[in-house]
DNA sequence: TGTACATCAGTGAACGCGCGTTCACTGATGTAC
DNA sequence: TGTACATCAGTGAACGCGCGTTCACTGATGTAC
């Protein structure tokens, strides 16, 4: 039997094990599109990529190893995400729109690492929940850090904005997750929907410092 | 070997065998509190509750059968739940308060529902998880039509109560998951923290109607 | 009330299957000289 | 450049184990008379 890997002979050792890690991840995100990591067998994952079993562990040393490599690679994409809201810097008013077509143009892109963050996050292995909670807080705070440059934030307490960013936080990984769940015909609904309740939110936000806290 | 089932002479055919079911739910619940019932399987159950593999068959007719039953009793929990805070009607300021209150009574004393709906709403088996989307969307709607009772919500389109109340519902469920995976002394922050987001939350929403959408 | 028969929740043996992991191996690629 | 040896990604047989499901069964409970 041959493992082909698409191999040219002029590849070195270490690009065709490279290669063939690759796949592997790619075959794991594939295979869990519909069930959980932790349903999911070494020898399912192995079957998915051409290679025997015990091949695995080369480059695993176990299923735990493979879902922490993909919380990894798949925060990896959404820090991407971030840095191109960022890019554009905060015009205020166009910050959500900028925002919601980011957000969709990547997990249109990513479907795959976005699902499996969304399914891994609630049902996975401990130590990857446990990692994918702790990206998604660090998230938050960067957040927060960007909301205290706002107008209007100058006066807010780290409290105040960690509060804050995490409803937008909250909200924004909703829509994405039901981005990926729906059919592509809901999507702009969704997305229109998402703007919406973020620009509530923001009004809300900005109201709640001189009427709601006073009033609460 | 004796399937004790705590059973007095008295108890009828029919008692017993509903006493088991409820111990196949129990352990279904108790089991799948920190794996997903997608990893689950019939034999760990019916070793949990103590009878043979093969009884499990006179209950249900298959493990995603059970899963959709301990659906349905979380969400008659959750239904309930929802019952007590209507019951104290719509006084407008001390609405969100009460519902918090409420709602973590409610997930304290069930929380292997919560649990189990948190896991599975994103990771259990296909037909699970649809029935759970299924059955949020239904306390959208009903949410939706409380909104309308509100003072301040008279003008409003039924498509700008669903987007309030999905907003509304994504950061209560999201609390909820936050207190069942918390521990117990996180809990206070977590919902002090609701408390504020959902205020900010109502106000945006009412100002969002008279200036957010007019400079939208 | 007593007896004969029906029901059916739970039993236990058996099946073929996929699982994770071990082990000694192969043979192409890499390296030292 | 050519040769001899080392490395190591992938192989394939084997293991003991838990899986879902089948089947014929047991014996206490329920029912008809």
């Amino acid at each position: 039997m041959c493992t082909d890997n698409m191999r040219a002979v002029t590849d070195t050792r270490g690009e065709r094990k490279e290669r063939t890690r690759r796949a592997i991840l790619d075959a794991a995100l594939r295979l869990s599109d519909e069930q959980t990591l932790a349903a999911l067998s070494l020898r399912q994952v192995a079957k998915e990529v051409g290679i025997v079993p015990t091949a695995f562990y080369r480059h695993f040393s176990s299923l735990d190893e493979l879902g922490l490599a993909l919380v990894e690679e798949s925060f990896a994409s959404l820090r991407a995400m971030l840095r191109d809201v960022r890019r554009d810097g905060p015009a205020f008013d166009r910050i959500i729109d900028r925002s919601l077509d980011v957000l969709v143009e990547h997990v249109e892109s990513q479907r795959g690492h976005f699902g499996f963050i969304a399914r891994e996050r609630a049902a996975g292995p401990p130590v990857v929940r446990e990692e994918i909670r702790h990206q998604i807080e660090l998230f938050e705070r960067e957040l927060a850090t960007d909301l205290a440059q706002l107008p209007g934030t100058a006066s807010w307490s780290p409290d105040d904005l960690r509060v804050l960013a995490n409803l937008i936080v909250t909200s924004v990984v909703a829509t994405a997750e039901q981005i990926v769940a729906a059919r592509p015909d809901a999507e702009a609904a969704i997305v229109a929907r998402a703007r919406t309740q973020l620009r509530m939110v923001l009004i809300g936000a900005l109201n709640w410092k001189s009427a709601g806290r006073a009033s609460g």
